[in-house]
RNA sequence: GUCCCCAUCGUCUAGCCCGGUCAAGGACAUCGCCCUUUCACGGCGGUAACGGGGGUUCGAAUCCCCCUGGGGACGCCA
């Protein structure tokens, strides 16, 4: 079997987006459950839309998400070079031999000449397509036209027969030849279209297989044209279903965060990506849902690809991602916890002064679906001046609550730091002094402790806070109820 | 408008290719119960779908046609 080649193409005009970073996914998991080739080739060639810091962003969100290239830019390899960009000579002597062979010709239009065409067109109810009138130019027109000024553009010349296109998820799709108008494959300016680029850069490349969103299945009957003007065997094609937004519109910006970095500046964890993006248009043949990434590896294949577009579903992901957090080394989360901490001003000058930070955090550990969650809940530990929440006032009116609150303060005054670590005998102590149990005992401690009915086990608040806090917080709260 | 793709619970999907084992399975969400000092986690259970109409067939979620609905493309963007 012939060695696997793809590759992923992203042009650098912004972040990594979500419905990219599932294309991206998808050909890198092909590639390692086939042990084949994985390519990073940067389509630069719109320098209008160009973003200088967009490469280095899009690298590191690969890089972040663990797909790793082996032919690239930054690594090279035997088919460089990997951005369009420097490739600009390669398409333009293929450009070359197609009008050598007649299958290409210069266009001598303006932009505005043909946008008006093409809304004429439209207005009649046609399928907006060039009409081809710079096909039979002679030369002295040329001339004439090149007089004016213009610089003619190249365009490939379509016979008119339809097309065939095998695809590998959607079988085989075939487009009338007459809808399909002769199109540019080189700029005025000599920089080579997207269609035109994308194949000579697959086949340079040797790309046995292309996976990509269906948005690109109409462009495929062209660029299946070139393969075979050129004589060459177009790859194999694979169209993904599009991943849409709630509203079933493609997914933007318009829908919240759908660039990968956001998601990772939140707090979600490349393998919970991973993991819900791959579930987005696929699914496992054993059915599981919770696939680490050799698992994933391990059962990827493009027969399980779905044929119809997937809505994002945030919930799900979150879902996912609290799961990963869960499961997750609770140093790792500590350590990813503490930005976030940090920029809540939680941490003072450096994370170390803080004693016992991989407890705190590790305390609301099973509570978060993303990590920027995290100062929700350590809240209780780090500021000063806790109200008192509504539900919990009502517990303070009851006598015994306040019986039970006395009893804690009296109890940590006669105890020393290290009984403050053992909560439950601590507690205990309080058990025998108040003579209330359950609920009515360990809502008032949470209560004093924290003004809230609900957060981290007692035991590890009575730790964490140590003696000093724990006194002050019950004084407040008794003095609240005094006034 | 034209071309192309798609159509199973609210959402992601299994099943469809090779019709009967599907009174349609799983997951998220939701509701209830249990666990539990609270919340969360976890466990158990419930509600919930084959878009419509025609065929073909003894039998259709599965095959065919039409309709409807959704999406995509039609650029000197990718």
């Amino acid at each position: 079997m012939e060695k696997i080649r793809v590759r992923f193409a992203p042009s650098p005009t912004g972040y990594l987006h979500i419905g990219n970073a599932r294309t991206a996914l998808f050909n890198w998991l092909f590639a390692r459950h086939y042990g084949g080739t994985f390519i990073l080739r940067i389509e630069d060639t719109d320098t209008e839309r160009h973003v200088d810091q967009a490469e280095g962003l899009i690298i590191q969100d690969l890089q972040w998400m663990g797909l790793d290239w082996d032919e690239g830019p930054d690594k090279g390899g035997p088919h460089g070079p990997y951005r369009q960009s420097d490739r600009l000579g390669i398409y333009q002597s293929y450009a070359q031999k197609l009008m050598e062979v007649g299958r290409a010709y210069h266009c001598y239009c303006t932009p505005e000449e043909l946008e008006t065409s093409r809304q004429k067109m439209l207005a009649l109810g046609q399928t907006p397509r060039y009409d081809g009138r710079c096909l039979h130019l002679s030369s002295e027109q040329k001339k004439e036209l090149e007089k004016e000024g213009r610089q003619p553009s190249v365009r490939f010349r379509t016979l008119g027969d339809p097309v065939l296109v095998n695809d590998l998820i959607r079988g085989e799709v075939s487009f009338e030849g007459q809808t399909i108008g002769d199109f540019i494959i080189l700029r005025s300016d000599g920089r080579a279209a997207y269609n035109f680029a994308v194949v000579i850069d697959d086949i340079k490349m040797e790309i046995t297989h292309v996976l990509r969103g269906e948005d690109h299945l109409s462009n495929t009957p062209r660029q299946v044209l070139i393969y075979q003007a050129l004589g060459f065997d177009p790859p194999k094609f694979g169209h993904m279903p599009m991943i849409l937004g709630p509203d079933r519109t493609r997914l933007s910006k318009r829908h919240g965060a759908t660039s990968v970095i956001s998601y990772r500046e939140k707090g979600y964890l490349p393998e919970a990506i991973n993991n819900y993006l791959a579930l987005l248009g696929w699914s496992s043949p054993d059915e599981e849902e919770i696939l680490p990434r050799e698992k994933l590896v391990q059962n990827f294949t493009t027969d399980r690809i779905s044929r119809s577009a997937a809505i994002f579903d945030l919930t799900k992901l979150n879902w996912m991602n609290g799961h990963y957090i869960r499961e997750a080394d609770p140093d790792r989360i500590t350590n990813l916890c503490i930005p976030f901490l940090q920029e809540k001003g939680y941490l003072g000058v450096s994370p170390e002064t803080v004693p016992r930070l991989r407890e705190i955090v590790t305390s609301v550990q099973t509570k978060m679906s993303y990590l920027s969650q995290v100062t929700e809940h350590v809240d209780i530990y780090f500021e000063e001046d806790l109200s008192v929440e509504n539900d919990s006032q009502s517990w303070l009116e009851m006598p015994e609550s306040i019986a039970v609150i006395q009893a804690l303060q009296e109890v940590i005054e006669d105890s020393t730091e290290q009984d403050l670590s053992d909560g439950h005998g601590l507690i205990k102590r309080v058990q025998k002094k108040s003579a209330q149990k359950g609920k009515n005992l360990y809502m008032p401690i949470r209560i004093a402790l924290t003004g809230r009915t609900t957060g981290p086990e007692l035991v590890s608040i009575l730790s964490i806070l140590g003696r000093d806090r724990c006194l002050r917080r019950i004084a407040h709260v008794l003095s609240l109820e005094k006034s």
